[in-house]
DNA sequence: CTAGTTGCAAAGAGTTTGCATGGCG
DNA sequence: CGCCATGCAAACTCTTTGCAACTAG
C-alpha cells in the first residue's frame, strides 16, 4: 500500500488515465514516463492490489499487458482481445450476464476481471 | 516438421496420450518423460503445430502450461480453468455455442482453443 | 529526521539457441 | 553414411530483488 505521494507515482496515475482500457508493456509504460522499469512494475502492483490495473499474458506470452481501467463500471466488463490487430474491447453486458449464469447455474463462478475471451474482432473480419 | 520416427518423440507422445486434456508445464512433463526439457519444448511446439497440443499462460503468468488434446472434439472445446484448484474442464457445449453466437452476432469470432475462462469451480465454491 | 521510494545492477525463472555427439533411415 | 534430433550449457527476455542514495511528510 502507498504511504507517500510521489513525483512518480502521479505521474505514472496521470499517464494511465490519459490511456484508459489500454494493454501496454511495462517497458512501454517505462519508457512514456521516463521512470526505471521497476518503479513502474512496483508501481503497477500496487494500483493492481488496488483494483485500479489488471494484467493479462500477451498474445504469445512472454510477458505481461497492463491495463488500467479507468472506473468500476470498466473493471466489471468481460475483455475480448482481438488476436488480429490487439485492441480490447469490452463484451456486451447482457451477453456477459448471459454467460455468467449459465456457467454459475453449473456451479461455475466466472473470474471477470482475469477471463479474456481471444478472437477476432469485427474490423478484422471475425464474422467471416 | 519431424522428420524422423525417435524414440524420445515415442515416448513424448505416449506419455501425453495418458494425459489429455490435462494442464503441465515443460519442466513437469520434461521429468516424467526423463528427457532434456529442450526436446521436450522442441517437440512440444511440433505437436502444437499439427494441432495437438494447446499452451495458455499458468495462473500467475510466469510460465506456460501445456495440453495434449485427445481428439477433435477435445479441441474444440472452450476450456475453463479453476484458478483454486487449478483444474481444467469443458465448457457445455450448449452454453459454448450459445456464447459464440452471442459474439458473433457482434461480429467478434471467437477463438475457441485459445480462449480460457477463468473462475472458481462448483468443487472450490465457485457458485456461492 | 525517519521511513518509504527510487534507480541501478545483479539475480531469478522460464524458454530458446548453438554446437558437438548420437541415432534414424 | 547423411541428415535430423538430442543434451548440455550458454544466451535471452522479462520480472523481481538488494542496496545505497534520495525525498516526502
Amino acid at each position: 500500500m502507498a504511504k507517500y505521494n510521489t513525483n512518480q507515482r502521479r505521474e505514472l496515475a496521470a499517464f494511465l488515465s490519459q490511456h484508459p482500457d489500454e494493454l501496454m508493456t511495462a517497458q512501454e509504460i517505462s519508457e512514456q514516463v521516463d521512470q526505471s522499469v521497476s518503479s513502474v512494475y512496483r508501481n503497477l502492483e500496487l494500483l493492481e492490489n488496488e483494483g485500479k490495473v489488471t494484467r493479462q499474458p500477451k498474445d504469445g506470452c512472454r510477458e505481461m499487458l497492463f491495463r488500467y481501467m479507468a472506473s468500476e463500471h470498466c473493471a466489471d466488463m468481460i475483455h475480448m482481445c482481438c488476436s488480429e490487430c490487439g485492441r480490447t474491447m469490452h463484451m456486451d453486458e447482457n451477453t456477459a450476464k448471459t454467460l455468467c449464469d449459465m456457467l454459475s447455474s453449473d456451479g461455475f463462478g466466472v473470474d471477470r476481471t482475469k477471463t479474456v475471451i481471444y478472437g477476432v474482432c469485427r474490423d478484422c473480419g471475425g464474422n467471416r
